[in-house]
RNA sequence: GGGCUCGUAGCUCAGCUGGAUAGAGCACCUCCCUUCUAAGGAGGCGGUCACAGGUUCGAAUCCUGUCGGGCUCACCA
């Protein structure tokens, strides 16, 4: 049982013995700073049963809690607020109780299954600061949920087919003189993204012909020749065509190089992949069956619909006239076709835009009307555009911001700050760059994670990324120096044992008060899909630790037991840290 | 126009299912390295929580409306 558990039965049956009234539950809340205590009940809404002076009642149960629960030694009463102080020995307790951090916080099972879909980018674009924030999401995620006691896949839908592709294709055909990423020492996204934009620059330069041929412009843009042709090849793709399918496999093969190489240095993986060309055909058997249920009806053109008027939405077409599918289609298809491959799953995470929230809801309703029970454990984990102070990120503007790059001037302006202190001449060349890339994607993903996730960003290319305050590296750096400490602490061969009596330092009971938190936050954050909250629990932490750090000597304690007992905090404090920064994506060094 | 969403300090963000004088970081100003890494710490300046009503003992938080930003309402994905 908990101590808050404790206090509740306690405090209920005080205001039983006390004023025979039965309350229904008990209002905690951390203490605020300016007050003295660890615990604070809130007395106004006892209110409701108990008829009085709140501060009188508070008084009265305080001292009922300091006679009858041990833990309790002292209270005072603020108005309607009674905080508790808690004794050295419950925090002591705590804190022996657990013999390893090194795993604090995490809770194994796998009763629930949940796969979650991040990325997802189309083939013909490199990955940009959007996309990163989607992968960083997804992937810590799912890492929150593993360690919430839940089981999770992590997959990507491969949007591999359509006009789009072809549009590239052609133009490397045409223009290409069969340049390619060997030949070029491009990144094959990268070389294949070239083409995307130069089948767009022909096709704008024919329409500006027509034009001025006295075509309209509407009519321009709808025949000019090399959509027309993109648009003969993908009839070929469907159709099979030999040399056709085999470009595309060419080139597709680059692109996926391409973003293997940037997710490898993002740090992330996928246990599974889904290619939109083998699954863009899956959702038609559904939609016949969802027909027959009258799920879906049928217009009198062909069309199939789903109509959502009775659930507040618009009806929504769910098959072409023509027969062929459409986005929501393929959709319908896919999420059926994962549950018939991993037979364990009980629910899914779609990480996509917040654009497409409405798309989301549709495909969640249909799936449940269709009657499938783990549609009810769908989630759209939606999260806000990253803007530039310009605006938008347009490609065909060259504002983007390419994931590659924006990867690359982190680890670089973590180069210079290091140089700068000089703190690491004694490393290696490799050893160097792999801490600059460590401390520069720290920067990078904690910044991008620490805000919420509906939230939009903004981000401010000149500016770029802090390292300094509530950052990735502040706390990167606080890791370090607890390493540092250890390692000197071996050396002197200081180590840490159980302690039972010891009276304890404000700033260290601070320390344990926040690693008591840390399961919780885990839970939290998994059940509101959001690893800002371990962001910033995390930046909590470490500020807690470096108050600590500045104004008690841990090496220096006055006696053996001072010093093994901080020791062993700056060791659980170092292990959540890491723990937490895990489940966010990022390493920590040794030193920095 | 309908729907969804956001609006907290000059800037970037926290504020859990309503609770004490609204918190951090950056920027600006003071201090602190002969003590465990100063990418740090201690402090100062800075807010009518967009606005107006309402519910409540109590509202940044819940409800309604207004204003402002974003997204979305395709036989595109």
């Amino acid at each position: 049982m908990t101590l808050q558990e404790t206090l509740e039965i306690q405090i209920k049956l005080a205001i039983h013995t006390l004023y025979n009234a039965d309350l229904e539950t008990v209002e905690f809340q951390a203490t605020r700073k300016d007050f003295e205590g660890d615990i604070t009940v809130v007395v106004f809404p006892m209110l409701r049963v108990v008829k009085g002076n709140p501060v009188q009642i508070g008084e009265a149960i305080g001292n009922y809690l300091v006679e009858h629960v041990e833990e309790v030694t002292k209270f005072n009463v603020v108005k309607g607020f009674l905080n508790l102080v808690l004794s050295d020995a419950y925090f002591l307790n705590f804190f022996n109780g657990i013999e390893d951090f090194s795993e604090f916080g995490k809770v194994l099972g796998d009763k629930e299954t949940i796969m979650v879909e991040y990325s997802s980018p189309n083939t013909n674009k490199p990955l940009h600061l959007g996309h990163i924030r989607n992968i960083l999401l997804g992937y810590s995620v799912a890492e929150i949920l593993k360690a919430s006691g839940k089981k999770s896949y992590k997959t990507q839908i491969i949007n591999d087919r359509g006009i789009h592709i072809c549009k590239s294709m052609l133009a490397w055909k045409t223009f290409g003189n069969g340049e390619t990423p060997d030949s070029t020492g491009l990144k094959g996204d990268k070389l294949v993204g070239n083409y995307y934009v130069k089948f767009d620059q022909e096709y704008k330069k024919e329409i500006a012909q027509l034009v001025s041929e006295g075509v309209t412009e509407k009519e321009a843009k709808i025949k000019a020749p090399s959509l027309l042709e993109a648009q003969a090849m993908l009839l070929k793709w469907e159709a099979g065509d030999e040399e056709v399918v085999a470009l595309w496999k060419k080139m597709n093969a680059w692109v996926y190089d391409g973003f293997d190489k940037t997710y490898t240095s993002l740090g992330v993986d996928f246990d599974t992949l889904y290619y939109e060309s083998n699954t863009y055909l899956l959702g038609k058997e559904v939609i016949k069956e969802g027909l027959s249920k009258n799920v879906f009806f049928q217009k009198e053109d062909g069309s199939i619909w789903c109509d959502l008027t009775e659930d507040g939405l618009d009806e929504k077409i769910v098959q072409r006239s023509d027969g062929t599918a459409v986005y929501m289609t393929q959709d319908i298809g896919t999420a059926i076709q994962r549950v018939k491959d991993y037979q364990d799953i009980t629910g899914m995470i779609y990480t996509v835009g917040n654009e497409q929230d409405y798309h989301f809801k549709v495909l969640f309703l249909i799936l449940k009307k269709l009657g499938y029970q783990w549609a009810e454990h769908l989630y759209h984990l939606s999260y806000g555009m990253v803007d530039l102070p310009s605006g938008k990120m347009k490609s065909r503007e060259g504002t983007v911001v390419d994931a590659d790059d924006l990867i690359y001037d982190m680890s670089q302006t973590a180069k210079k700050i290091s140089e700068e202190l000089g703190k690491i001449d004694d490393f290696s060349e490799e050893e160097k760059e792999s801490l600059y890339q460590t401390i520069g994607l720290g920067a990078l993903k904690y910044y991008i994670l620490k805000v919420d996730p509906k939230k939009r960003i903004l981000f401010n290319p000149e500016e770029s990324v802090d390292f300094q305050g509530n950052t990735g590296p502040f706390i990167q750096y606080t890791y370090a120096r607890i390493q540092s400490i250890l390692r000197k602490a071996t050396s002197l061969g200081i180590k840490g044992e159980s302690l039972t009596v010891i009276e304890m330092h404000p700033k260290e009971k601070e320390l344990i008060k926040q690693l008591q938190l840390f399961p919780e936050t885990i839970q939290q954050a998994g059940s509101q899909y959001s690893p800002a909250l371990v962001a910033n629990y995390t930046y909590e932490l470490v500020k807690s630790f470096n108050s600590f750090y500045q104004n008690v000597s841990i090496l220096g304690a006055d006696n053996k037991e001072d010093k093994s007992f901080r020791i062993q905090l700056s060791q659980a404090v170092s292990d959540v840290i890491k723990t937490a920064f895990s489940l966010l994506g990022i390493q920590v060094p040794n030193r920095m």
